[in-house]
DNA sequence: TAAAATAAGACTAATTTTGTCGGATTTAGA
DNA sequence: TCTAAATCCGACAAAATTAGTCTTATTTTA
């Protein structure tokens, strides 16, 4: 229905398996590289993405590798879409109010109530953290529920 | 972040534009096309999705045209999204249980939180109905955010 | 019969995403 | 000090997806 980018898959996959060691051990681009099947351009990539938003630190050289910067729990999926991807809006006449991308202002029927949509899926995106993903958050699934947050 | 196809968009200004007018009054191509500076045939083929699909009914021959067959309280964005798009999975690997698109069983470690997510994003899609878009969904806002649905 | 409309499939163009390449810098260890 | 293994980074290329076009057929009113 709508996808995540390979990216954000990456970068999620990269963090999580951070998050299962212990603090200060590295991460290399080849660990991940081979042990996820991940080209290994691509994987160094988005870690430096990562790096560059100071969600993990870097340490160059041999033996170098990356580690969490942050604590998981303060590592939501909305941060991570937007730091290895553009944040981009699911209409594009929402996007830094480009009125010239619509056609007209009939054209935007649809734009007030998708401002609104958008809102609803980041706020969704917005409570789901690394460590959540970590626990599988199943067992977050039922409190989520009642709560309404997701 | 995740965006919407352009059919998409059309699809709902479509239906949008159909529920303004009165149940029985035509809706042509080029009317739509027109009015919101859309290609002629592209509006078209989205059309012709949404009378297989059995959202609008369409009357052939000139002065033919489009008109909703269902009310637009039973028109959800999902079921729309579903009709003009595929209904594409928000990673590639929890559709169709495609595991040969994983590279190894330890490339899930994030499938089983995704699949939740996608059914998160699903319930607010399921959500929100060509009506709300209608009433420009403000109105309903603090509802829905009460209520959680959205 | 002509014109205006829907229907439908094949094709092309544009855009976005994904992946590659080449080289630069950093640093541990022999 | 040299080498190897790692991060860093920008430009490029390939692949996939999305958007749009073209052509032709069919339907139906006037």
């Amino acid at each position: 229905m709508l996808r995540f980018s390979k990216k954000v898959e990456y970068a999620l996959i990269a963090l999580l398996h951070m998050a299962r060691k212990s603090a200060k051990e590295l991460t290399s681009t080849k660990e991940l590289s081979d042990q996820y099947h991940i080209s290994l351009e691509l994987m160094g990539k988005v870690l430096q993405s990562l790096v560059k938003s100071g969600m993990v630190k870097s340490v160059q050289g041999v033996k170098g590798g990356y580690l969490l910067n942050e604590t998981i729990e303060n590592l939501t999926i909305s941060q991570v879409v937007r730091v290895v991807d553009k944040p981009i809006k699911i209409v594009k006449c929402i996007e830094n109010h480009h009125f010239s991308d619509c056609g007209q202002i009939l054209y935007c029927t649809i734009r007030s109530p998708m401002e609104i949509l958008q809102e609803k899926l980041e706020a969704i995106f917005e409570g789901i953290t690394v460590s959540d993903l970590k626990d599988d958050m199943r067992k977050n699934k039922i409190n989520s529920e009642s709560t309404g947050i997701g």
